[in-house]
DNA sequence: TATTGTTATACTCTATAACTATA
DNA sequence: TATAGTTATAGAGTATAACAATA
């Protein structure tokens, strides 16, 4: 607990802090761009792309609510958009026989193809930029975040 | 370029790929909602933060339309979003005397102490994982990324 | 009576088109 | 005639309210 006079003290975590902040403002404009464009060209809406996922990596089944309830979204907008991935065949939406109110939503497997194109083209994104790093520091930033991402949730 | 019956070859640029990925997904979900919230709290739209940042960070002055282009958002659009920021006092519009159809959208000082509270939330929410790490891992972390964030752009 | 989902309606944000003022 | 910005209007996406079906 060192004291100073003046404030500029920079620990660490401060460092850090703002290296990943500046890491990850970097990485989403590039990633960005290409990912917007291609989701628009699909004529599909963030909110449905982010079902998709969510349909894709989820091992259980979903219902409608559970979507809305993940991604922060009112039912009826689920509603709506889960109504747009159903006409696209990207998902499927049936009856719960254990509660017949509720709707079992599953991804087909031409919505899981999509999604994966969806990832694959912001995966190129991170990809081109750590393709232009300098081996040695793309070797060591490797180091540091194997532990850290092998612990995330 | 060593060869391979199966395509089980994971590159270090692979891994790597994938690890950003996987970290800038984990910090948006952290960092957003907070975010988010406060965004909507406070009555103004994402677009309305977007442009904010742009102006506290501007050096020179900035026109509309330039915000619109830095935003891939149109003309129209800006000037409703700018219209709400100064109607709140935080960014003032005034006619560019070089060329009175011009107009030089400049940030306020209420507006730049909005937008580094925004900025605070924002970076709460990464700290709050930094401070989570293992400090061995936090600094090996940040001594992967010191070389690289110094470069970026 | 409570819960899951759908339909009706209103609001926000955006884009295109039409317009004004300046160059 | 072209350009910077505003205003008018339409479309997409969301939320709240009202509704239907099931628990």
């Amino acid at each position: 607990m060192q004291a100073s006079t003046a404030s500029k003290q920079v620990t660490p975590t401060d460092e850090l802090t703002r290296a990943l902040g500046d890491l990850v403002r970097y990485l989403l404009v590039c990633t960005g761009r290409d990912t917007f464009r291609a989701i628009d060209d699909l004529g599909l809406s963030l909110t449905q792309i982010k079902a998709a996922q969510l349909l894709a990596e989820a091992e259980a089944p979903v219902s409608l609510g559970d979507i809305g309830e993940h991604l922060g979204l009112s039912l009826p907008a689920m509603s709506r958009a889960v109504d747009g991935l159903v006409k696209r065949g990207l998902v499927t939406r049936e009856e719960d026989p254990a509660d017949r109110r509720s709707k079992r939503i599953v991804i087909t497997r031409r919505g899981r193809r999509l999604y994966e194109r969806i990832y694959e083209i912001r995966a190129a994104g991170v990809r081109a930029f750590v393709d232009g790093l300098d081996p040695d520091h793309r070797d060591a930033l490797l180091d540091g975040l194997r532990p850290i991402v092998r612990d995330l949730p």
